[in-house]
DNA sequence: TTCGTGATGACACCTGGTGTCATCACCATA
DNA sequence: TATGGTGATGACACCAGGTGTCATCACGAA
């Protein structure tokens, strides 16, 4: 047995969203999340940077596979094609068994302009991942924000369709299928 | 004479870049600022709602602008046109007079991650406000949000080309290329 | 004169977040 | 076995952002 019980982080995550669901996010303080998972607020903040953290961890190697892809891309794929590989290779990251925490920390989230604000900076951490990628690929800059905000945008809807009541299909699935849409609604804007 | 210096608002908002820009946001507590306003720090928070907002206060209209433009275009007007109309209503609200606080402004905000969320948060309070009149015009909604989104990315490539140094053209000019070169890109993507 | 109103000050209070030092299981090495 | 280093934690003090609440006081209306 070691000093403390294991697998800190997860025991502080899961404590954290039994309480916001009991009694909505801000009416815990991190000294009771810690107290939960048996820890002190200071342990808390060395897990996580600040308390909205918490709801948002796991984001990190996301923006890495995103880039990492687009920049493996083949020399001959256009934009979207590398925007569309690398969402893919991102949302199967997501397999069905993280839906329902998905479905648990949206509900936190969106509610809460504190939390949107940080869900918000995620995003545009992604995006950026993106067009850095693209850039790097030569493609010319109102293209390449361009490009990497659909993706975004594809990303977004993909997630609160496969989050959405009932549904039972892949995220990687939704997520293409909303960049698809995207493309299509490019030729009807103007 | 009334009882209190009058412009509260204004005295607070220029105690506050000042500081800001002698010793960087963190360094400057919402007591000082309220100090070399001549009040209290329990009437910042009157005026403003946290300590980030006295940097992005003055933009409550926007959205008001923006929406308001959409709504009132031409019923044959396509969406890139509607946006077109709003973009240039909005900006032309920023004479050249708004431009160095402008730059203030921005020079402290883009250091700052939290800051950057706050920024994130507005630029998506923008381009939901034309989202929604867009959907409201009846242009459905893969191709309302990405209207939206183009035009966010127009109005912030220009804001940045605005306040660039050595810059003399109009915001609302420099938003307008914007848009046309995000136009003509998105036939690039692929 | 009187009364209501609105903006402010004063003050106590809570909570997020940090700096700092002590503690103690674990591990490597002698 | 002994010894010393390391890493995660606890304990504790502290600061700053933000809020609730009550008192104050100029101003305008009646």
């Amino acid at each position: 047995m070691s000093r403390w019980e294991p697998n800190t982080r997860e025991r502080l995550l899961d404590a954290a969203l039994d309480l916001f669901g009991e009694r909505g996010y801000d009416d815990v303080t991190v000294a009771e999340i810690a107290e939960r998972a048996g820890l002190t607020k200071r342990t808390f903040f060395r897990h996580f940077s600040d308390k909205r953290e918490v709801l948002f961890a796991g984001q990190e190697p996301l923006s890495r596979i995103l880039a990492e892809t687009i920049a493996g891309a083949p020399a001959a794929a256009t934009p979207i094609e590398a925007i569309a590989a690398a969402l893919t290779a991102a949302a199967e990251a997501f397999g069905p068994e993280r839906r329902e925490r998905g479905r648990q920390v949206q509900s936190v989230v969106s509610g809460h302009s504190d939390l949107r604000e940080r869900e918000l900076l995620k995003h545009a951490t992604l995006t950026g991942a993106m067009a850095g990628a693209l850039r790097e690929r030569g493609v010319a800059d109102p293209a390449a924000s361009l490009a990497a905000e659909i993706g975004g945008l594809a990303f977004s809807t993909g997630f609160h369709r496969w989050i959405a009541p009932g549904s039972d299909r892949a995220f990687a699935e939704l997520v293409r299928e909303a960049l698809d849409e995207l493309v299509a609604a490019t030729a009807t804007l103007g």
